[in-house]
DNA sequence: GCTTGACCTTCCCATCACTGGAAGGTCGAC
DNA sequence: GTCGACCTTCCAGTGATGGGAAGGTCAAGC
């Protein structure tokens, strides 16, 4: 089948399939006479594994990892766990970044009127120096931040 | 001052001071003689402001309304609490996205044994076929949120 | 005065996972 | 044979940064 048509049936776009046949996350396609890219279910059904790890927030190197393991019968359950937790504590921590931002931002637009005046708690955080080194602080957040939803 | 001591003093580095001239977050610095960009404390105390702004998630054009806001005597603070609360709802939605994402995944990573056999129901949800449609299911985590830490 | 090293300048490239578009070839139906 | 839908490759852009090259400036020490 086409290109298209192994789109819609993975829910893979056109354009992603050639993007991964490029970086070599897939094998090269076989191709028609005409040049088209011919492909079959199985390559479907890959496609359909890569989206599926997309939709859970894999990144494409870990992607290729899993693929991998998909396709070694003799795989390790242990390695495809590793791989899987090591995600899941990753996004763990990207959620509780963002909690404690959203938790202090949140703190910040409670306390701001939100009216005409001009006057906004908000803006005033933002101006202070609560940390006045420059520190290299990115990503900790401040500690003694309200946040923790 | 030199870009170096501004960097240093509001914790921006030189690169993004630069980036952030050139794309017109902030004027364009004066210049010495030799050529080198001068800064003033004002323009610190605006980049100490940008930093924290960068540090509770806000995007570059998020933080352009509120640098204009910052500036503007006669603002309203319900146009401050507005961005605020916008991006407040911003990373409340992606927060909800991963916590799926992650419970999710923990659930099949406590189904794997994690042995050196090959079965593995993280594989196995991977490969199934849950929803054979290929539906756009791409949600909610938009591209670029994956992790200003 | 000269060298050295730290700093500055501009410019280009890479990241990550995509999206968009242009220019042109192929296919199937009418 | 013509049209529109599809395919091909290639090039560029996204956002917020980091990295580095090639070259200019400055201040200190000799």
């Amino acid at each position: 089948m086409n290109i298209g048509k192994a789109a819609k049936a993975s829910g893979v776009s056109a354009k992603m399939i050639r993007y991964y046949e490029q970086t070599g996350l897939i094998p090269k396609a076989g191709r028609k006479d005409s040049g088209y890219r011919d492909y079959s279910s199985a390559d479907v059904h890959m496609l359909r594994f890569i989206r599926k790890a997309r939709d859970l927030g894999f990144s494409v190197s870990e992607i290729d990892g899993l693929l991998n393991l998909w396709r070694d019968r003799s795989r390790q359950s242990s390695d495809v766990k590793r791989i899987a937790q090591k995600h899941v504590d990753d996004l763990n921590e990207r959620i509780e970044a963002m909690k404690q931002m959203a938790g202090t931002l949140q703190s910040l637009v409670d306390c701001c009127a939100g009216d005409a005046r001009p006057d906004c708690p908000i803006l005033a955080d933002l101006e202070d120096d609560h940390d006045g080194s420059g520190a290299p602080a990115r990503a900790t957040l401040r500690p003694g931040s309200k946040g923790r939803s």
